[in-house]
Order: C-alpha cells, then structure tokens, then sequence
RNA sequence: GGGCAGUUACCAGAGUGGCCAAAUGGGGCUGACUGUAACUCAGCUGUCUUUCGACUUCGGUGGUUCGAAUCCAUCACUGCCCA
C-alpha cells in the first residue's frame, strides 16, 4: 500500500491525497461504507460502485469469524473473492465490541474473552488470534486490536486501557510480520491512538503509533460519549504528532459535519454506521440538513429526494414515495434511504476533496457546517 | 317470526361493582441512533394543564347503589343459528 499526498490545505490542516492498493486506488478524503457481515445492509455492491461511488468497504473481524465462520472464508478464497467486492476492504479488529458488547466479555491481559451475541458461546480473541483472522478475511487494510474506551473513563481506567491496547498492539505487529497475506495481494496493519479525552495519554499514545511506522494509522476511542469538542480537541493533539506521509483514519465518525470538522483536522479516512442505520430509520442526510422522512409533511412533498444528488435513485423517487415506502416498512425504503445518504457521503468527501485541491476548503466548510446542522 | 351472542378509545380487543381515562396489539405523532447484537429503540396517543391535578367517556335512555364500562329494565343496531 502507498499513500500519495496530493495537495495540502493552506487555511487549515485538510489535505488531498491517493492510496494505492492492490485492490486499486482511493481518493482521500474518503468515507467508508460499513459493511459488517460482508454486505452493507440493504445496499448491492453493484450499486455501491456505480451508484454511490464507494471506493473501499469494511468488513468486522468479530462478525465475520463467527458467520460464515474462517473454514468458509478460507475455503471462498477471502472475502473479496466471497464477497464479490473487488475493490479495496478494510476489517476493524473487533476492538469496538470489546466496547459495544461490554456486557457480553471479559478482558485480560491476555485478550478479550466475548459470549457470542448469537448462541452465547465463548470465544477468546487475543491480538495474535485476530490478526490471524484478517488474514483470513484478507482484507486490504486490518486494524490493531485494541480496547475501545469509553468516552466518559476516568482518567486511571483510560490510563490501564491504553497501557493494555499498547501491550496489545505490540503482540499485533510481532504477529503480523510473522506472517503473510494468503490470496496474493498486500495487506497493511494500521495501529490506532487511544488515550481517551486525556492529552497526555493522546500524546503518549500517537507518539507511539508514530513510532511504528506504518502504512496508516487510526484514531479510535472517538464519538463514543465525549462532547464533539473534545473529540476535535482530541484529533487535533494527535494529528500534530501523526506522520503526516501517512493517511489517518478516523474510526466510526460521524455526523456530515464531524466529517469536515475532522478533515479540516486532518483527518484522511472515515467510516461510519450512521448513513445507513439511519437511513434505514428515516433519517436522511442532505447539503440543506437532515430530514426525519417519516414525518408527515413529506407526505404530501413529490420534489426529488435529493435534485443535488448524483444518485439515481435521489432524482427518480420523490419524497413523497420514500416516505411512504418508509411509512409502509417496503425494504426498497430501506435501499433508497441507505443509498441516498451513502451518495451523500461520499459526494460530501468528493466536494471537501475539490475544495482542498482548489484551495478554498475552510470557507466552503464553514458554509456547509452551518447548513448541515439544520433540521428540515 | 323464534333462539343465542354481542355493541369499550382511530382499529382490533381485555376489563363484568370502587385499585378504570380503562390492559395489550396495531395504527398515528414525535424523538434517538457516530470502528452495526439496530428494517432497532424510546416517549406521547379522551379533553384542559408545564407538573400536581381537574373534567368528560365504555351503543341510547331510564333505574338500582355511597359508588356502574361492570347489576336491572327498555330501545336501537350487529352477528350466528332455527323457521
């Protein structure tokens, strides 16, 4: 993998950029569709590729080793090959079910023991496991295995947690160069800066991911409860000691307007479940604001979903029609909420990316932050 | 014509003397959702009031009772069965 920096932001610290992988190319900025069991929901790859324009998908290592299981992956060849998704893939680590499944796991120093979400059964990941694993996924980029602390962690526990997702990160690297991609295509390990809302350890923790030297490397323990604020705040101490030859990542952001607040930060990669599970609940994301398309006054409104979209789907269907596919629970709501607000982001990242090459990011940021946060 | 069953909020439907403005679903309205246990979840849904609370309701009317959606009489309507 490669990363070519195209063009830096003169009012700010956004920057324009191209990764290159074996899967192809990406245009940073970029936002990253989710796509956690192999599939994003209710979206088909042929529509996020000449629909929404996605240039590279997730995949979840916890997801995916529990269903279809690594035999399966294995035997399909990885998961481009299962899949069908020929571009570039990325697999968080399951480091963020070490948060969001917290009831369901025990962490030692060891690794992260889980109760599968399905049947209840026990599994234990350790650093070396999940990197293991990725391999078997085969994705493009795979993520360290980390503790994802929770944004309101007082100041010792996020000290212990980043002292266990440095210990861990440690394992994960020793682990991957031990071993080698099995389809015949790279794969690059991106470390990722915890440390919670606490500078010192953001600082401490950023100056060791920068050690590495890695192909990439990511932001986590972000969006997660702590005031936006301090999240920018966050990113910005980490983003000064981040290589900036490198493509920064920002895992699980955001809103539209965290996307271009952490740009004009820095950042270079984005993904985030927002578009589509809240597409999927009526929640439509456009350059005027959002739109809770299951209220009634859109009953009635048969203007296009998006006129400014550059997906199909935004210009054939009104409003109307999705709010009563909506209302009616149709999948094909689904699908087009999901899809116009993929297109969306995607678009978004597309205009900052322009802006940044023709050098007015920051005011057309600024115009579009204030627009974004209306509600229609 | 005779017999039986029924009529409760937007709909379906529980409730058969006080703890009932009335269970539960559905529908409706509104909100939430940030590395996806999420086509999920939460609130509201008789009227007035920010809350406390007040008021009017359970087919109509008239009774019994301290008190009625609940008991009695009667009328209306609906369904099923027998002629």
């Amino acid at each position: 993998m490669n990363f070519e920096l195209l063009h830096n932001d003169t009012q700010s610290k956004a920057r324009a950029g191209l990764i290159t992988t074996d899967h192809g190319v990406i245009e940073t900025p970029i936002f990253m569709p989710v796509g956690t069991q192999g599939a994003v929901k209710a979206v088909h790859m042929t529509e996020l590729k000449d629909d929404i324009g996605a240039q590279i998908i997730l995949g979840n290592t916890y997801h995916l080793y529990l269903r279809p299981g690594l035999e399966i992956l294995e035997k399909a060849g990885g998961l481009h090959r299962f899949n069908a998704w020929d571009r570039p893939i990325l697999t968080d680590s399951g480091g963020f079910q070490v948060f969001s499944l917290a009831e369901n796991r025990k962490l030692r120093e060891e690794g992260a023991e889980f109760r599968s979400h399905i049947d209840g059964s026990r599994h234990l990941f350790t650093p070396e496991g999940v990197m293991d694993i990725q391999r078997t996924i085969g994705a493009d980029i795979i993520m360290a295995f980390d503790e994802c602390c929770p944004g309101d962690a007082d100041y010792d526990y996020a000290k212990k947690s980043l002292g266990l997702t440095e210990r861990w990160l440690g394992r994960c690297i020793s682990r991957f160069e031990s071993t080698e991609p099995k389809y015949g295509y790279g794969q690059s390990l991106f470390p990722i800066v915890q440390g919670c809302v606490y500078p010192d350890l953001r600082r401490r923790a950023a100056e060791n991911v920068a050690s590495i030297g890695a192909d990439g490397n990511a932001i986590g323990g972000l969006a997660v409860g702590e005031p936006t604020e301090k999240m920018y705040e966050m990113i910005e101490i980490v983003n000064e000691i981040l290589p900036t030859d490198k493509p920064r990542y920002l895992m699980g952001v955001g809103t539209p307007a965290n996307l271009l607040e952490a740009i004009s930060r820095g950042v270079d990669m984005f993904d985030c479940i927002m578009p589509t599970r809240n597409g999927r609940n009526g929640q439509l994301f456009t350059a005027q604001g959002t739109i809770n398309i299951r209220n009634k006054k859109w009953e009635d409104d048969f203007s296009p979903i998006d006129p400014e979209s550059t997906s199909v789907v935004d210009r054939m269907h009104s409003k109307a029609y999705l709010h009563h596919l909506i209302k009616v629970n149709e999948i094909l709501g689904l699908q087009v909420a999901s899809i116009h607000n993929l297109t969306f982001y995607l678009q978004l990242v597309k205009e900052a990316r322009q802006h940044i090459l023709a050098g007015d990011f920051t005011s057309w940021k600024e115009r579009m932050v204030c627009q974004l946060s209306n509600r229609l």
